[in-house]
DNA sequence: CTAAACTTGACCATTTTAGTCAGGTATATA
DNA sequence: TATATACCTGACTAAAATGGTCAAGTTTAG
């Protein structure tokens, strides 16, 4: 199992963005250049999080990005799910009754990678950019 | 970020090994039936579970694995490190002073991504064979 | 002797990932 | 009003990972 880039990027960018939006709108140029991300790859995942509402965009020069929520309302659920990151340990469709093997009743290990997506989202839904923030503020780049 | 199969199926293989192998020692044939696992697939996740001393074979006819341990002592961490499933949410070396976006400071993010392993790691250091084996009674296939 | 079952290693199609690239449009400011 | 800055959109692609298959063995019960 493992986290894909899309994810982890978009909560670094994230982070960078909610140090540096109460002044000015931050370019993505700027956290592209803080943080190391490819800016054409920013703009894929930026547009993603503007449609999801995460943040709002300021076009023109000086423009940018600026968070369009509380710190503490954006969960990484918000942000993973804005940029399709998304937890899938069931093989199966949820929905459906059959199991993953094709057969009438969900297979012997189906309840196994359901407890383990719900114990991986509860981390998700419980972490928000807030405690990211606090988290690092002696650490800033 | 998302379970392979072959993390899937070596769980599912196993549950199955245990239910049966009390008795005579079960065939990846009679596996791949039961569960809907391709054969040959199903002969390279052995491979690595005997090489890691989960299982012991049995040649010839009527041959077939066993379990080398008793079913408490086999963790899901001990099946997936078996089978090359590992959980990987840092980009990073984390053994290097590094970041992932080959700063000398570990990234803002570092820290987050490590407890998400620490938090998924746990899972599957708490649950063993044994817990899956209960866990099911009812519903034998 | 032979069929059942493990053993080994190579091979491969498809999908996913992690981007790049090219061409826009909007707007602050000089 | 010219222009540089920065957002916006969609297409494209190389490389890696995934999820297997295939072939050619060896071992051993009966
Ligand atoms: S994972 Fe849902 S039935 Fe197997
Ligand atoms: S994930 Fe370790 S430094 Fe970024």
């Amino acid at each position: 199992m493992k986290l894909t880039s899309k994810g982890r990027y978009a909560v670094m960018a994230l982070v960078d963005l909610a140090r540096f939006d109460d002044i000015n709108p931050v370019s993505l140029r700027d956290i592209s250049l803080r943080q190391g991300i490819s800016i054409d790859y920013l703009e894929q995942i930026f547009s993603k999080l503007k449609k999801n509402e995460i943040v709002k965009s300021i076009r023109g020069t000086q423009g940018g990005y600026v968070l369009n929520k509380n710190p503490n309302d954006i969960k990484l659920t918000n942000i993973f799910h804005a940029v399709d990151e998304k937890v899938k340990t069931v093989q199966c469709k949820k929905e459906s009754k059959k199991g993953c093997n094709g057969k009438a009743t969900k297979c012997i290990t189906h309840n196994l990678w359901d407890e383990l997506e719900i114990h991986i989202n509860t981390f998700f839904e419980r972490k928000s950019l807030k405690d990211l923030l606090n988290n690092n503020k002696e650490t800033r780049i």
